[in-house]
DNA sequence: CCACCATTTCAGAAGTTATTGAAAGTGTAG
DNA sequence: CTACACTTTCAATAACTTCTGAAATGGTGG
């Protein structure tokens, strides 16, 4: 049976590659990796130890994964570390990737698809293919943004209600 | 406003970089896009006057293209040149890519947590760890694998209802 | 305001991926 | 079988991306 210590390692490792398969890179995915099998949140060094790799690697990769909003920093009282910690929830990770993807991809495509529209309507062939190749791109595209959308709010309201049947739990006590 | 030259070569310079974005190859991205809006098929030659790029290049990327069954090979009778065309339909070719994506990313993901569902369950907090993560990564694994393929399925049915109703449209004079 | 500890930056090194172009391979017509 | 017209491969190299580590910067307690 595999070892606890044996499977961090390849949990990492693959995390590491189906990242580069996206367009994340692979220090970042094994960051995140590391960070969402940890028990607890981890300093700059730690990290640096665990994966071998140096201080600015840590630092450049540790910050992109905060503007994706799956990793946070946790500050200690009497202590002038930081360490951070991973989203754990693999759902609401999911969905703030999503996120962060239709705003960097699916906007600046809406946004191109919008000025190539003004392309003079010429009746040559070559005018009709790009005219109907921009239409049908900007329909999808706003097509998936809708349901992007649609899915990250259904998220919100799924996980605010999680946090209020919570809240519902504690309350009666009071 | 406008020319349609200029709209060209905007939208090749978009898709491309929207490729790359993705874990797509700026070239193959814009072979893609040039297909896209040409009315007619080109051949190698031409798309390596079009883009200024090598014979190799244009062989190689073409080649992905048709492994993921956007472009199409094209033979004309008394020429010993292929021609190469792009799928017209943006809904068919962007599911394509996803059912490509999820045979060459998700699929592998799974395989990998059904492997680490082996590990040893210990209940220190870092094998407790391993173990929620790998099991949370693996149900939302299936669940995405299950929303994709669903999919799938609508649109190839779409896509033969589509077939059927033109053929429908002609069968009727016979 | 200084000393200290931690974070951030960044130029150069290392590593990775894409591209070229020429050579090898393929298949067909004569 | 040979010449030809194309396609495919692949080693060398170019282009690009990531990583390092040391220096600059930042911020806190004394």
């Amino acid at each position: 049976m595999m070892q606890v210590q044996e499977g961090r390692d390849k949990f990492i490792q693959a995390w590491g590659t189906l990242g580069s398969s996206w367009g994340i890179n692979r220090t970042m995915a094994q960051i995140h990796a590391l960070l969402l099998i940890s028990p607890i949140a981890l300093s700059t060094e730690e990290i640096m130890d665990a994966l071998g790799i140096s201080r600015g690697n840590v630092n450049m990769n540790v910050r992109s994964l905060m503007d994706w909003g799956i990793v946070h920093k946790e500050l200690r009282p009497g202590d002038r570390k930081e360490y951070f910690y991973a989203e754990k929830d693999i759902y609401l990770t999911a969905m703030k990737i999503m996120r962060e993807r239709r705003k960097r991809e699916l906007e600046p495509l809406i946004e191109i698809m919008t000025q190539l529209k003004q392309v003079e309507k010429l009746d040559t062939p070559e005018g009709q293919a790009l005219t109907k190749a921009v239409h049908d791109i900007d329909h999808f595209a706003h097509q998936a943004d809708t349901v992007l959308t649609t899915m990250e709010k259904m998220t919100s309201n799924w996980f605010t209600q999680q946090f209020l049947s919570v809240i519902k739990k504690i309350k009666p006590l009071g």
